[in-house]
DNA sequence: GCCAACGTTGGC
DNA sequence: GCCAACGTTGGC
């Protein structure tokens, strides 16, 4: 995938060990988690590598999953080697007019090294990661579904019952813990919002639409 | 395009 | 280890 806007060592959280640990977790019924993943709608062109940073959820939608690439900063990278699969994402639209929450994602697997850290013509190229010593982590995640209409950001700030929200709180952080509490009272959200054809970012309006006839 | 917030880097 | 300089995120 691209977007660098998806954002984050312990020794605890690391590799196989933790994994079998989550594993026994989940055959013990634990619950399922939430998470909230940021990524660019938009078209921006990465100045060294020329490749586009967009990642809409329409474009999760299209591929079977998607490597979460591309985040670089260490709680971000905490927080994906603490997921699951089956755990769920609220997937946030940003850098666009109207940020917010578009829809949903899982998780379809552990953690895993960010391929792209390896991969010099990527835009998050890491020199310093190596095969065996790898610094950056991923997990893949799939479509889940689309929101009748945007949860946007504006509303989740005004909104007294998520002020604790890590997204609220973090505006920097790619990606954040969500509590279930938080997950299930957007979920209400969004189903007492009017169904929309469109919720996608729209356009800005200074840029020239250049397919148009 | 501006800029606040915050993360990273590197000199000392 | 401190901290100034710098770079990035991302809302507005």
């Amino acid at each position: 995938m691209s977007s660098g806007r998806k954002v984050r060592k312990n020794k605890r959280n690391k590799g196989p060990s933790r994994r079998h640990t989550r594993d026994e977790e989940h055959l013990s019924g634990s619950e399922t988690r939430y998470w909230l993943i940021k990524s660019e709608p938009h078209s921006r062109i990465d100045g060294r590598t020329g490749r586009d940073l967009k990642f809409s959820l329409e474009d999760l939608s299209l591929v079977d999953s998607e490597p979460w690439d591309g985040v670089r900063n260490h709680e971000a990278k905490r927080n994906m080697l603490d997921m699951s699969p089956g755990d769920v994402c609220l997937f946030y639209h940003s850098n666009c007019p109207t940020p917010g929450i578009v829809g949903l994602a899982e998780v379809v697997c552990y953690a895993h090294p960010d391929e792209s850290q390896f991969d010099r013509a990527s835009p998050y190229f890491a020199s310093k990661s190596t095969r065996s010593n790898p610094h950056w982590w991923c997990v893949d995640v799939k479509f889940k579904r689309r929101f009748r209409a945007k949860v946007t950001l504006r509303s989740l700030k005004a909104d007294k019952n998520l002020q604790h929200m890590v997204l609220v709180r973090r505006s920097r952080l790619s990606v954040t813990p969500v509590t279930s509490s938080e997950y299930s009272y957007i979920i209400e959200l969004e189903k007492s919002l009017p169904d929309t054809d469109d919720i996608d970012c729209q356009p800005r309006l200074n840029v020239s639409k250049t397919h148009e006839v």
